[in-house]
DNA sequence: TGTACATCAGTGAACGCGCGTTCACTGATGTAC
DNA sequence: TGTACATCAGTGAACGCGCGTTCACTGATGTAC
């Protein structure tokens, strides 16, 4: 290898150090603060550099949220989906359990799947990033049904359990009188009503 | 009735014109473009009046907001709770299809209502005003069940078909490689699905 | 080794914009005498 | 009936702000001779 491809490489793994430092950054924005208060100026700060240096490793905002997204869900879908393909049954309980308890926890990144779902046009190449990441989900659901040998279109089950869990996240919130223990305990009750339905079919 | 209060009643009627000209409006941009795209200068204009005036009627933008989900949304309710109140079993799956229905071909007050189940602190007035409809919605979908006859807890069903209703909604949307038509379908389709599931409970 | 130049990551101020809300003002109408 | 004043709905410009993004510039490092 010539001098000068190690030092490229190495240029190039500063580059990288710095892009995840962005993305970082961005995750920690998240957590901290509505979506609509994370900024590109306030994570630029957080990740102690100019918010132009983000456009050298994203192109806009939309991007480098996507990927912060990816990010930050990665581990609890792999989670979900190893938990599908060792257990026996499909192991449908323990799904919803660790959906609804990871966006319950992380509820920055299930308002930024709502966003995903609700903002309209997306640029057409994130859009297929993200809809690789559904199909992923979508997928795996159809195996838990398989497992569980239903009848029927598994896909269709796939949908409508996707959907419900989505919606038990949207629909069940915190709430004056509530605090973040009640809301969980009742998402997680729900959650395990619904799954029960789906084993009754 | 004295000339004066005859006057005062007619200053009444005008102000009260004004306001639902102002809610007109508000619904005819948010039916027009995405939510973040109406602000209360659009609204204004379309109203034909100030700006300032909106502030005479409504507090501040949230509480137009809510007022103008409240009215858009008022019929397809009254609607839902009167084919449950005068059906003889509940009438499932038609209560999926009206909801379905309405908020495909209504998006705006579906991601209105999003924004509020997710835009996290609103005025504790407004707050009891949405979960008064809330409340109302689960308390009708506890009749469903009821005249169904499931066993075990009416309201954990009611939830559950509610966070799933509103699920579907929020998770099968325009997609660069579907129509409305096709969304549409789809979406009766996954909900037909769930209402099955619910009758086997 | 020394010098002139090129490169390029990085900076922070600035651009251009749109927002929610308010303010100083207008002008029509009502009221008092 | 006429006049002076008060009231008040209504106006549109302005305030103050924050946003995504870009631009002119800096300064450290690499390169050529």
């Amino acid at each position: 290898m010539k001098p000068k491809s190690v030092l490229s490489e190495l240029k190039e793994k500063e580059r990288q150090a710095r892009r995840a430092m962005i993305i970082d950054a961005a995750e920690l924005e998240f957590a901290e603060k509505s979506f609509d208060k994370v900024s590109m100026r306030t994570i630029a700060k957080r990740a102690g550099v100019s918010p132009a240096i983000i456009y050298q490793h994203f192109p806009d905002q939309q991007t480098l949220f996507v990927e912060t997204f990816r990010k930050g869900t990665n581990q609890v879908f792999e989670k979900m989906f190893s938990t599908i393909t060792e257990s026996e049954d499909g192991g449908l309980d323990e799904i919803v359990s660790i959906y609804v308890d990871y966006f319950t926890h992380h509820d920055q990144y299930f308002r930024m799947m709502m966003n995903f779902f609700l903002g309209g046009a997306v640029d057409p190449g994130l859009f297929e990033k993200l809809s690789v990441i559904e199909r992923e989900i979508l997928d795996h659901l159809d195996l838990i049904f398989r497992k569980m040998k239903i009848e029927g279109n598994v896909r269709d089950h796939s949908h409508a359990l996707f959907a419900a869990l989505t919606g038990i996240v949207a629909t069940f919130r915190n709430h004056p009188a509530k605090n973040t223990e009640q809301v969980i305990q009742h998402r997680h009750k729900i959650a395990r009503h619904l799954a029960s339905l789906f084993k009754k079919a």
